[in-house]
DNA sequence: TTACAAATTTAGAATTATTCTAATTTAGAT
DNA sequence: ATCTAAATTAGAATAATTCTAAATTTGTAA
């Protein structure tokens, strides 16, 4: 990210206002966030800004490789600004995302039958779970309680 | 799915014919449909079911574990009957998606930072990759050209 | 059988996520 | 300072999914 900011002059990529705070924002941000939680971020700053500036960087840095996008959640796309190959572990409670920093490429290896209709460019792996804070929470809350609620109770 | 058809009785599932249908077509089915998949095959035979139903019973038959939602597919969920654990491949021209019948699990170790905050409860492959169709089919139309075309030239 | 309660169906509205449009503004090059 | 390509905006459009409320149907049990 933060070299994306020292070389915004690469072939038209206009740097303004607006994509300086996303930029920013996305820079080191860990919390794998929505299309939606950016731009509540930026209208922070820039309450004029449109849903389409956010969808306009966001594939601008996709289609740059500058950015991922991750579907580990059932409902929405999550963006990481880290685009070490890594994989991801998901909360089926609260939906919280975190980085697994672990290399499986050795063992994924695609059975024969597979190899001879697809030519594979890549793999991710989805880890499902249950996050500390919901697990103590969970003591207390049943899961179809806690899954109906709009407002998480942890993170 | 056929044992689900057999022992319908079970406890609050009400086989009614669009279930039927809906089941029949995920019987034995590879084609890991979309809800909008299976609305328009049950349309055929039933032109006034609603995209309701089809939710309604897709929802069932998860909650049941008898149907397992995949999301390799940045657009939307796809469905699978089989839901003996195994992984997918999904070609990125085109979307078609496939089985992959490997056994990652004793090298899905999670790291150690990881378990401490997380407790797994399960995980899943995606691969990503090229079908043989399309990868033929890409020499002679540009990829940007077939992302953006609607009717699929393969599959 | 018939009656009934609970579950399911339906049309259609509502929500949510994402993309597109067209007019206006702006960044960065000259 | 000027200019053009790119980006911005509001808002509409599209797409995926869920919800609602009224009508219907299933499976059960009298």
């Amino acid at each position: 990210m933060r070299e994306l900011i020292a070389k915004y002059r690469e072939k038209g990529f206009k740097l303004t206002p607006q994509r300086l705070a996303i930029l920013n924002f996305l820079d080191g941000n860990t919390s794998h966030p929505t299309a939606d939680d950016i731009y509540r971020e930026i209208k922070k700053n820039y309450p004029a800004v449109s849903f389409a500036t956010v969808y306009n960087t966001l594939q601008a840095l996709r289609d740059r490789g500058k950015v991922a996008e991750i579907t580990i959640d059932f409902q929405k796309k999550h963006y990481d600004p880290d685009i070490r190959p890594h994989h991801h572990i998901i909360c089926t409670e609260c939906n919280k995302i975190a980085d697994v920093f672990q290399d499986y490429s050795e063992a994924l290896r695609l059975p024969y039958n597979i190899k001879g209709e697809f030519q594979s460019t890549g793999n991710h792996v989805n880890f499902y779970g249950i996050c500390k804070k919901c697990r103590n929470l969970s003591r207390y809350v049943s899961k179809r309680e806690n899954k109906k609620r709009r407002t998480k109770l942890c993170a």
